[in-house]
DNA sequence: CGAATTGTTGAGCATACTCAAGGAGCGTGG
DNA sequence: CCACGCTCCTTGAGTATGCTCAACAATTCG
């Protein structure tokens, strides 16, 4: 079982035998070099890609030159799931690290659609976490100041990573600049910088070269305003049926360091 | 045909037989009244809601009493279609005007998944097009100054209204209050109205009442480095098999006055 | 016509930005 | 193993964008 199957696996009851349907369909498994794309804005859409392993952003380039980074992909996540119905790529999914990934053919996910009801569920959820994501996002950029931005973004980090073997209640290695930071709360560089030693200095959090240390984690989740629901990391639905653990095994490819 | 499987049918090619199925579906049909909300936020999850006929908005309710609005509905919008999949409301949708709506069972829903995969489609079809709205807006709040902000989100209101037959190239009515569009932009209301002034002074916009005009919609769209891509209005896919029109009569209920 | 909601204006202030320079860390090559 | 160079981070100073508060004007709606 990849870390795909596994999250689509908790998120939704995918059955076993789907998931190895579903995996089977993956082609063209390789590493992606850390600041490589994934995905390319604009390209002809090609393959759906998947992230196996590893850390990548979803990002777009604006006029200017500014950019501006609107998701965060771990492994299981897909970059590209959009493209079979919508054609195009409207931005890029970038590597921040070496990333392990496959390729699912579109043809492949349209006869997903069309004759196996099960996995376009799932394919489906796995969209609809992402797009309520985006929607705590836009209350976090638009709506909290600077230094309650980056606690709330650290917080998501945190349990998503934990979610995947990646991180523990107190612990977390980010392979992420401040520049990465910053563009992906809409604020300065040099904000990020001051704002996150504020942080620091409230004993929030603590940092030993990229890894973060999280003194008091529910000081910090009440400081950024964090409430994990929009994460639906235990879906109710599925949360009554499931047997197996959520864990993942903690990968060999990732430990975060680039 | 409602507008809601116009729109499907318009972006998606879902067949006329497949949208007779779905409208089939619909039950309870009602209006709801201004400032009424139309689904609540940790709200059991009930039906799934769908906007025949006004303009209503999805938003979230932070600490503070802070309110970010993260989408604007227009008819043919569904208000809730992640519910059946994830369960919960994690954020209310109001109504901005007098809505006509529908509502469609849970279970009729996931039949559909299971049984009827060109609808299923067209269902994720639009929940792809929602999402791709969120990362727009991400860019537009995270990364561009309070005058850009505001002429990008009225270059995209108008063109969505136009879509459904409510706004021409020079005009649009918006019942918009400039709190409205400050909790979307994330900026205070003050400076709605300051940047608002701007935009007038420099003949990008007019305003008689509530409609605006636009003088010179391409001016206005560069300076809002509006590009229209993420919308998928046309559709690659659907483009070179669509024969009807895309444009919808306008409604009675909807002269967007309230 | 009157009450309530919405929009405008001004003044002072806060948050966050820019620019620029210096320092720390890390990887690479001598 | 050290030196170099790169990227990344930090710090300071000055500035700008946008915020708050408060009062008043204009609409809208009953």
């Amino acid at each position: 079982m990849t870390t795909v199957t596994l999250k689509l696996h908790n998120g939704t009851n995918l059955s076993a035998e789907d998931g190895v349907l579903l995996e089977a369909l993956f082609t063209n498994r390789r590493f992606i070099e850390p600041r490589d794309d994934i995905v390319r804005d604009g390209e002809p859409a090609g393959e759906v890609r998947v992230i196996l392993e590893g850390f990548a952003c979803r990002y777009k380039l604006m006029p200017g030159g500014k950019r501006v980074i609107t998701a965060y992909l771990l492994p299981g996540d897909f970059c590209n799931l959009h493209v079979p119905l919508l054609g195009k790529m409207d931005h890029s999914v970038g590597a921040l690290m070496k990333c392990s990934v496959a390729d699912l053919h579109q043809s492949d996910v349209l006869n997903i659609l069309d004759s196996r009801p099960r996995i376009a569920r799932a394919l489906w959820w796995t969209t609809l976490v992402d797009e309520a994501i985006s929607r705590e996002w836009l209350a976090n950029i638009g709506r909290r100041s600077a230094d309650k931005k980056l606690a709330h973004l650290l917080c998501e980090l945190r349990l998503r990573l934990e979610n995947v073997g990646l991180a523990t209640q107190d612990s977390m290695t980010l392979p992420l600049t401040h520049d990465e930071l910053a563009d992906t709360l809409g604020i300065s560089t040099v904000h990020v910088s001051r704002v996150l030693q504020q942080l620091k200095s409230d004993n929030l959090v603590a940092t030993k070269g990229r890894e973060f240390l999280f003194p008091d984690l529910r000081k910090l989740e009440i400081f950024g305003e964090f409430r994990c629901d929009y994460l639906h990391l235990d879906n109710e639905r599925s949360a009554t049926h499931r047997t197996e653990s959520r864990f993942i095994e903690p990968s060999i490819v990732t430990n975060l360091t680039r």
